[in-house]
RNA sequence: GGGCCGCUAGCUCAGUGGUAGAGCACCUGACUUUUAAUCAGGGUGUCGCAGGUUCGAUCCCUGCGCGGCCCA
């Protein structure tokens, strides 16, 4: 067992470690206090169905046989209730001195909160109505050697949670109603894509260089290669290889690494999707995004009128189209043609408000002012289309305007859900797309792209035209259960390593 | 990286320059249909850590640690 740093070794705590100790080794001259496998015959859910016609004083004639985590006592002499716990259920349990016979009450009095029990009963319906099993026999099955967080207020130190999220999923049952809808949501996610043939593919996740967006990668070594390597910041060049091999729809759900700032809607890592179909664009993109996001809602929440934080999300398709040029005229009078020279840009900026870097080009400019411009005013579902291609190095140009970008970014509640494009196939382009990154990667702007030799090799096999989209898991998630942090949708979201810890 | 806020009992939180507080949990007793059970009794603590000021610091000051929010 390591050391506790949550459980400083106090009288008090010590006390009903002690005491608890000694229920367990009570225990051990009857059974082993840490059972092995228990037949249950219903699952606490199971039961509330199956039994909810039982009224008055009748018992089931039936026997059931569950197990769960014992979460409350309420003590009544010579008798007492419980609550019994399950991952997503609860159920009352009665235990009548009388009834369990003096050895089965022996077991009872050692039992502690917490503690993990197999129960085998009949069921019945208390005075006021409560679905209840009288027990037969308990079969203790784990010991809880520690007290638990305080039953009415839960836990809400966000950092034991985070820390310690066993406990926080113990005693918080809407915490693991977060996480049960998260993988509800992935689940969901994966048949709405097989459905509509795509394939779900592996690539690597530690490669020599790391492309397919802008951050910075954390760095790896491997040593018999005595190589370092990178971790990956997007799943984007390694599927569009894919494409290249005729492998034409597919997809991954993976684990992005980038090594930046942690904020309430950053973590350095997080699960993104990424797809690609190949003949398609970013109309068709726009046309699956929404068609995705709209089929979770209807599988997950029933309804297509969410809450966040406060507001409504109408997720009724189709979404909000305005194109990037008109976004930043409507909601800041700017013109993009403006804001595309490095001095002008620099200009608008400080009229914002807005400081960067020194070294800052002219593509960080153009994303800082829209951040700052547009974003707080995407609260309602909306594609941003057509990008600048100054901070879209591998989207297609649009035929009517090269120095824009067949890509669209889809906000909900300012928040950046999706990224999509027509995919840049042409290998020509690709490459001085690449020189264009190269240069300011040397300038010293370490988020730019690295020169992808091996990918661009691929492009020139010929890679068909093709959508392709990201989409954050975790941002949806936060969407779909209300929660205002990523961290609330991270099982163990990246902390500071304790004091205590350290060394 | 900067600003603000927080850190007190196992948990949720009050509080004060002079013996450390409540509710829940826990312990003892009563109670065989309660459900935040109830009733009577019991306080279990390195007041985040380290310095400083002071007769005396949990409180005031400085530094540090961890966390939160906002900004970058």
């Amino acid at each position: 067992m390591s050391t506790q740093s949550s459980h400083p070794e106090t009288v008090s705590v010590l006390d009903q470690i002690k005491q608890r100790t000694e229920h367990l080794h009570a225990l051990r001259q009857f059974c082993d206090p840490y059972g092995s496998a228990f037949l249950i015959t219903d699952f606490i859910e199971g039961i509330h169905e199956k039994f909810s016609s039982i009224q008055g004083e009748t018992h089931s004639q039936e026997k059931v046989r569950t197990a769960g985590r014992l979460m409350a006592v309420r003590l009544h002499g010579k008798a007492a209730f419980g609550d019994l716990v399950s991952s997503s259920s609860k159920i009352q349990i009665y235990f009548k001195q009388d009834h369990l016979g003096e050895a089965q009450w022996n077991f009872f009095e050692l039992l502690d909160m917490g503690d993990i029990i197999g129960i085998e009963g009949s069921v019945f319906r208390t005075r006021r109505g409560e679905l209840s099993i009288l027990i037969d026999k308990i079969t203790p099955l784990s010991k809880s050697l520690y007290p638990l967080p305080e039953k009415w207020h839960g836990l809400k130190d966000v950092e034991v949670r985070y820390r310690q999220r066993y406990l926080d999923l113990m005693v918080n049952p809407e915490v693991r109603k977060i996480f049960l809808l998260r993988s509800a949501l992935i689940a969901k996610m994966r048949s709405f894509l097989d459905r509509r043939g795509f394939h779900e593919m592996e690539t690597p996740v530690m490669s020599v260089t790391a492309g397919g967006a802008e951050a910075k990668p954390f760095i790896t070594h491997h040593n018999a290669l005595d190589l370092d390597l990178h971790l990956r910041i997007a799943t984007e060049l390694h599927l569009k290889r894919l494409l290249v091999g005729m492998l034409e729809k597919v997809y991954e759900i993976g684990r992005i690494f980038r090594n930046e700032g942690i904020s309430t809607r950053h973590n350095p890592e997080f699960t993104s999707l990424e797809l690609y179909e190949a003949y398609s664009d970013y109309e068709g993109m726009m046309k699956i995004t929404e068609d995705l996001i709209v089929h979770l809602a209807d599988e997950l929440i029933g309804k297509r009128e969410i809450p966040y934080q406060g507001k409504t999300i109408q997720l009724n398709p189709p979404f909000e189209r305005i194109t990037y040029s008109d976004a930043l005229r409507q909601f800041g009078g700017i013109l993009l043609s403006d804001i595309r020279d490095l001095e002008k840009a620099k200009h608008a900026a400080k009229n914002l408000k807005i400081s960067l870097d020194p070294k800052a080009h002219v593509g960080h400019y153009i994303d800082k002012i829209f951040e700052a411009v547009v974003e707080p005013n995407l609260i309602q579902p909306t594609f941003i289309l057509d990008y600048p291609i100054e901070i879209s190095p591998l989207a297609k140009r649009k035929s009517d305007d090269p120095s824009l970008t067949y890509r669209f970014e889809l906000f909900i509640s300012n928040m950046e859900m999706a990224n999509a494009f027509s995919e840049l196939n042409d290998p020509f382009d690709q490459k001085e797309r690449f020189k264009a990154q190269l240069k300011l990667r040397e300038a010293g702007d370490e988020t730019a792209h690295s020169m992808d030799e091996d990918f661009l090799a691929a492009l020139e096999y010929g890679m068909p035209p093709a959508g392709g989209l990201g989409i954050g898991i975790d941002r949806l998630c936060m969407l779909f259960t209300d929660s205002a942090s990523i961290r609330e949708v991270i099982l163990f979201p990246l902390l500071r390593p304790a004091a205590n810890e350290m060394s």
